[in-house]
Formats: C-alpha cells, sequence, structure tokens
DNA sequence: CGGCAAAAAGAAAACGTTTACATTAAACTC
DNA sequence: GAGTTTAATGTAAACGTTTTCTTTTTGCCG
C-alpha cells in the first residue's frame, strides 16, 4: 500500500484479514458478519482512516447519489433559502447536491444542466426562465434522468413542479392593495422574457383590478441591470394619474423600486405604497418595512427534494405540487389617501 | 444496447467502427486521428447522444475535476456571491463545484468536510468559524487534498488563504468614524465565537481608536439569531453617554442594528453613525444608504479558486493570499455633531 | 463423531473510462 | 518494390466498489 494513496477495500481487507466482500458488506450492513469478524475489520478502518471511495462505488452503482440544481442566481434571497432547504433534506437523506447557476441565461441554462448530466447526478430541481417554450425541459424529457421544476409552474401533467400558485399570488397582491383603498395600481415587473412567474403573477394582478372595476393596471419593466432610477419608472410616476399602489414582482426589485422612487421625490408608502413578493428576510430590517406576498422558499426546496427523491427510486408519478403563499403586513403599504 | 441505459464508448466505439481507444481519443483530443475517423466517431457519438460517463472518467483518472466549499450560510450575500465568483471561475476551467454550509456550527463543519472528502473532491475552498483553532483543518492537515481558507486569515505558512486584512480593514472603519469628528465609538458584533473574522476586525478597530487617543470602544455582542431590539443594544445605547458612530461586523449586522436603534428611538445616521463591512448590494437600495468596507467577494471566490487549482496541479505552494478591502460612502455614516 | 443445514466468508465479474503497449496500415527511402 | 520509419488504430489492464455465485466454516442433531 501506497502512503500517498488513500486507503482501498483492499488495504482494509488486507489488514484485517479478510476479503474485500466481507469488508463492503461491513460497511454497508448487507449481508451477516460474525461479531468477532465486524470488530477486526471495523478496527482496520479506524486505523487506516479508510473512507469509501465514491467514484467506485458510484460506478458499480450506476447512479450517484447526488441530485444537480439550477438556479437563476443565488443572488436572490429566495434562491438561496430555497437551496439551503434543498441541502437540508439532502444532507438528511445522504445525498449530496450539486449547484448551478444560469444568471438568467438561457444558454448557460442549457450547458449548466448539460454539465449536471456529465456528472450523472440521479435527478434535478431547476427553474428555467420558461417553463413552457424552455428548450432545455424538451430535451430533458428525452432523458432518464428525473426532474423537478422549481418556482415554475406548468399544467403538462408529465413534468413535476414544486410552486406556490403565481396567479393567485398576483390577485392576492392587487386585492391587497385595493382593500387599502387604492384604485390607481400599477404593477413593476423585471423583463418579463427573463421570468415566467412574472408573467404569471401579471396576469393575476390583472385580472383582480379588472374585476375590481378599476382601470388597467400600468406596467412597468424593468431591466434588472439598469441603475436605480430608470426612465420607465420616471415616466410611470412622473404624471398626475400615477399609480399609488404598486406591486412589485420580487422584492429585491421592489427595493430597487423604492430607491428609485424616492430619488424622483416619492416617498413610500406617503405618496406611493409598494408591495414585494418573496417576503425575503431583509424586507423586515429596512424602513419601511416591505409588505410582502411570502413564499415558504427553504420549505419549497424540502418538498422538492423529498419529490424528486421520490420520482428517482420509481415511488411517485409526476406531480405539480402547489404551495401556499401568505400575505405578510409592512410599512410599505398603507392606506390611499382620501382626497386622491 | 438497452436502450434504456445511456450510451457507452462500446456503443459508439460499435456504431462509428472503431475501437473503444479511438472514440476516447476523440472525446479527449489526445493522440492522432485520420480526419475520416474522427468525422465517424463524431456522427456516431451525435446519433446516440452520447455524453463520457463521469464516474468511469474520475474513477480511471483517480480524480473528480470537482471540488467542494464550505461556507458558513448562503443567506449572507457575501458567501452567496463568494459562490458566484468561484463558480464562474470553476466553470470556466470545466470543473464543478459541491457546496455545502454549516449554519456556522462546528459539528457541521466536521461532517460536512467529511462528506465531500467522500465524493472526492480534488480540493476544497472552506470557511471556518475560527482558523486557529478549528479541528477539521488540523485533520485536514492529514489528508491529501489541498485546501484554501477563504474568509479566514491565517499566519500559519502551511496553509493557503485568501482573505481581506480583516484588523486593516477595522482599523479602516475607525479611521473613518474619527475622521468624521466621532469620538465615543462603538462596535457591534456576532457572538465573537462564531467569527474569527469578528475578533480581528474587532482588534484593528481597537488599535485604531487608541492609537487617536479616544477612550476604549464599547463592544456589544449580539446573538445573530436573536429579536432586533436585544437587550444588548438598549443597554448600551440607553445612556447619555452613548457612542454616536459604531462600526458593525458585517452588513447584515448593521441592518439589524439599524432597525434596533430605530426601535429604540435613535435615527440613523442623526443620532448614530453606522458602518458595515462586506459591501452587500442592498445596502445601496435602502434609505439611509448603508457606509460599508466593501469586499470584493466575487472576486474573492475567483482568486480562491485559481489558485486551488494551481495547488491540486502542484503548480504552487500554499500562499495567503489578501485581497484589498475599499471603503464606500453611505448616508448611514455623517458627521458627528459639535455640540456633542 | 459423522452428516448436514445454515451461517459466514471468499472469488470473481462488472460498471465506463483512460492509457501503456502491441499491432496494423500508410508513407517514405534508395 | 522491399525495407524501414511513422502514423493510426486496436487490445487489454486498471481504477475501487458491489454483488452473485461458490466455497468454507460453524453449529446442531442423532
Amino acid at each position: 500500500m501506497n502512503v500517498l494513496q488513500r486507503p482501498t477495500l483492499h488495504d482494509v481487507a488486507a489488514r484485517a484479514g479478510v476479503s474485500i466482500a466481507t469488508v463492503s458488506r461491513v460497511l454497508n450492513g448487507t449481508g451477516i458478519i460474525r461479531p468477532a469478524t465486524e470488530a477486526k475489520v471495523r478496527e482496520a478502518i479506524r486505523q487506516l482512516g479508510f473512507r469509501p471511495n465514491r467514484m467506485g462505488r458510484d460506478l458499480r452503482m450506476g447512479q450517484s447519489r447526488s441530485i444537480g440544481v439550477l438556479l437563476p442566481t443565488l443572488a436572490n434571497p429566495i434562491f438561496a433559502d430555497s437551496v439551503a432547504g434543498i441541502q437540508e433534506a439532502a444532507r438528511n437523506a445522504g445525498w449530496t447536491v450539486l449547484i448551478t447557476s444560469s444568471d438568467y441565461d438561457t444558454g448557460h441554462e442549457q450547458t449548466a444542466v448539460e454539465g449536471l448530466l456529465s456528472e450523472r447526478v440521479a435527478g434535478l430541481i431547476i427553474t428555467v426562465t420558461n417553463a413552457d417554450t424552455s428548450q432545455v425541459l424538451n430535451s430533458l424529457d428525452n432523458e432518464l434522468v428525473p426532474y423537478v421544476l422549481f418556482h415554475n409552474e406548468t399544467g403538462n401533467p408529465a413534468r413535476s413542479c414544486v410552486a406556490v400558485d403565481n396567479a393567485r399570488a398576483g390577485y392576492d397582491a392587487a386585492q391587497t392593495l385595493i382593500s387599502h383603498g387604492h384604485q390607481r395600481l400599477g404593477m413593476v415587473a423585471g423583463q418579463f422574457a427573463a421570468s415566467d412567474r412574472s408573467r404569471s403573477r401579471h396576469a393575476g394582478f390583472t385580472v383582480a383590478v379588472r374585476a375590481a372595476g378599476l382601470p388597467q393596471p400600468d406596467l412597468i419593466e424593468i431591466d434588472f441591470n439598469s441603475d436605480i432610477a430608470c426612465g420607465a419608472l420616471r415616466a410611470a410616476f412622473l404624471t398626475p394619474l400615477r399609480p399609488t399602489g404598486i406591486f412589485c414582482s420580487n422584492d429585491l426589485l421592489a427595493l430597487r423600486t423604492i430607491a428609485g422612487l424616492r430619488e424622483l421625490g416619492l416617498a413610500v408608502p406617503y405618496d406611493v405604497s409598494v408591495i414585494g413578493m418573496d417576503g425575503i428576510n431583509v424586507g423586515q430590517l429596512i424602513a419601511p418595512s416591505l409588505a410582502s406576498i411570502v413564499q415558504p422558499s427553504r420549505e419549497m426546496g424540502r418538498q422538492a427534494f423529498a419529490h424528486l427523491l421520490a420520482r428517482i427510486a420509481g415511488d411517485a408519478e409526476p406531480e405539480q405540487i402547489r404551495v401556499p403563499h401568505s400575505y405578510r403586513p409592512g410599512q410599505s403599504l398603507s392606506a390611499a389617501k382620501l382626497q386622491e
């Protein structure tokens, strides 16, 4: 045994005076072994500091007790928290997690998934920009690897997903604004192209506004990468009939929006009320605190993993899992001023 | 070939009418192959949708073109950004990254590293609670796997690290407060036990304060998991001689602290100036914007990976890499009032 | 204590690569 | 065009496991 190499089953077997099969059985608790033998083996393992080589095991098993995760970015706490949930569940189950991010780039999505598949992950949890048109998903359907859409909704019964009801969330956001007396509503969204979730939320938002008999809400699209006080915001708010209540398609965007409004000389919630979505933690630390439609991100991660594991084991059919969202009040949303 | 199995080298070889060695050579660009042969092989690869099995390759190569990353948490943007930098560099080099988090729990650190080692990662990038006393590092030193300390500093020449000069950062924070006229300074830190970085920053902070001939600064320790308006804050600030300028050992803590002060009826920066550390993005979105000592987190991630790769390749000796921090002004830090 | 079932342990193949070495085909040389 | 170098391809072993199939050992019964 080369001292510079990690010990293998053979080394352990040699030292314990048994065969590698026996060592393997001790390690995995399979088969029946005499207590005396097991003791010898365990002692050898301890002495050598042996740790099974996953490469050998995985190759033999044809599977890698690891899953791949593809998210747009870790910079948004909603995804970082989701990952924490996935990892927690995976750790408990003895699985490892490979994380990649696409930076909202469809090209990266494809290459990232390719990379994960090369690693022979046993399954995937992925968030794509657009679940209905995604090329990646189509190619994945031809693979043998089960996957769970995450934060994306799908109507396709052949595909699993874990997500909130985004349209309903948008609807609830509108209702909340309306119930606070707001009549002129608007929605700020990231580039629609980059998120089907944004579109669903907008759709639900619009439905609620119309149902209340209010005028069609403004839609203000903001480039995630642009400056804070962008032109779109200026155009929408420097008018006498500006919205008094706006829904931002996510909390990070809401923070940007509030900062932008501030630059335009508009105060939140005095001049404009803002409700965000996601329920990120910093929203509660700032002033004004951010009202938000909360997603149970960590729990979503746990559920996504649990379901994926069931799919991998063949214990489950594809399923569309809807998790409940909730409303968290905040100072950024107040009652509309009557005189307006 | 079973249609339910992924194709292997053998399948490709059979279809192209060559040997598996030739296919392997085409794949890796090693050896010389006739253009006609290469074309046949590539066509077969295309037709079968072949993708090399990393498990087989890794086992043969004895190494897994993947590295492990251990961080306290992804919930802090400083670490999420760092990971983005690591992943970016890794992707460019064709490596994969396994990410785990310890949640500031020393026990988790040990098991997480164990897990990564079982995956036979070729190297590690890790942030521990305390680099000088860490049990994990001692056991890692007995392994063959190179590692790079990340955000932790070390004086041990046998260990690599990538970090800012935390003591200097604390020193600079104090100087900045002092140069704005502040005379009564304090520092808010997470539990010291959970971070050697906190301690270094505090040490540097204290040095600068003393060098300026000012009284010993208060140290206010806050449990990361406690409520916003905690007793420690109350005790330190509900006194006539309260600090007028405080340094928070990280930005997230600064946000909590500002919120806590607000609950105590103290306004930032009017009553108290605050400077944080890390330079997280949300700091620039909120009001007041957060003054901060900025760490180039993404760049640090890139450098950590680059150095680790060099260590893995045997091209580099352990090295202590110090990256420069910088000061980013913000509204949370203003000039001290003269009459005080 | 011989015989036999059950328990325990071993031998060997297989997973999908890469690569050292052997072999064949092509290309010169005179 | 036979001999010789060089280019191109093939053969087979090895990486460290798990597991099937055999073989050996143990325990038990009459």
